[in-house]
DNA sequence: CTGGGTGCAAAGTATTTGCATGAAC
DNA sequence: GTTCATGCAAATACTTTGCACCCAG
């Protein structure tokens, strides 16, 4: 599925914003424009990029919204080993495998029957799951 | 296995430390007595409990010393969502199972095949794994 | 119109660095 | 004796907050 700046998206994401409490800014629409064209964003890289449509936006701003859309459960923090976090949209089980060489972080889906193994074996009731896994990735072996 | 604070494991950690390159100084032996104590801890429990040992140790020791041990892939950072990192001795493929009502962190063996069969499918190498299940623990159900 | 969002500047936190002293080996 | 570690204070980096103004609904 592939995201772009026109208005059926726009609708969507304004959409998606409404139903998440939040008001559909444009700040907010290029945040998640970005998000999604990118797969995964950090915070430096997601203000480098916004500045050029909004030029006078304030990392303030960015930090406030992404702050509220994770806590409304619209985006994500991604965590990951000696690097930023990076923050994506919300989506269900998938595993991160990033590159120790070029510093890419690529999604996959994940067999989650080992996560429901560890669940009954040990009385623990799994919400959400973060799987990374570092190595190197196909292009640079 | 359990480490205690006396010569034997004292003497096993200053093995480590030297090692790793490392000089086997009473902080670092603190340093870890405490995270073996406990499994893995936060900068900030780490030092409220050395200060009982160590009262004018400085946080800068601790961030600096705890720097060196990542470094030298003695001791290795855990992130998990929502709280801050903990650090633990280094140890092959476990999960961690992070309760989301009294935040304790357990550890957890697990069933690796998932990752190699990704490894495979998709060309990635594997080096590490970071696998965190957020949840509710036995108890707090 | 009303409530929430934005941008700025300032305040907080977290982490790192420089340097003189001191300890490990 | 050398080399590296410690502890302090200062610097840097990262994130949050307060407030006046503004825009989405």
């Amino acid at each position: 599925m592939v995201f772009l700046w026109n208005n059926y998206k726009m609708n969507t994401f304004t959409d998606i914003l409404r139903e998440h409490n939040l008001k559909a800014t444009p700040q907010r629409l290029a945040i998640l424009h970005i998000i999604s064209k990118y797969g995964h964003i950090n915070i430096d890289s997601l203000y480098n990029e916004i500045k050029e449509q909004f030029s006078s936006i304030s990392l303030a701003t960015i930090y406030k919204n992404i702050n509220s859309m994770t806590d409304e459960k619209l985006l994500v923090e991604v965590k990951l080993p000696n690097t930023k976090s990076v923050y994506e949209i919300i989506k269900e089980g998938h595993a991160h495998l990033k590159c120790e060489a070029c510093g890419d972080v690529e999604d996959r889906s994940i067999d989650t029957s080992v996560f429901s193994k560890i669940s009954n074996e040990h009385h623990f009731k799994v919400n959400h799951s973060d799987v990374i896994l570092s190595g190197i990735c196909k292009n640079c072996q």
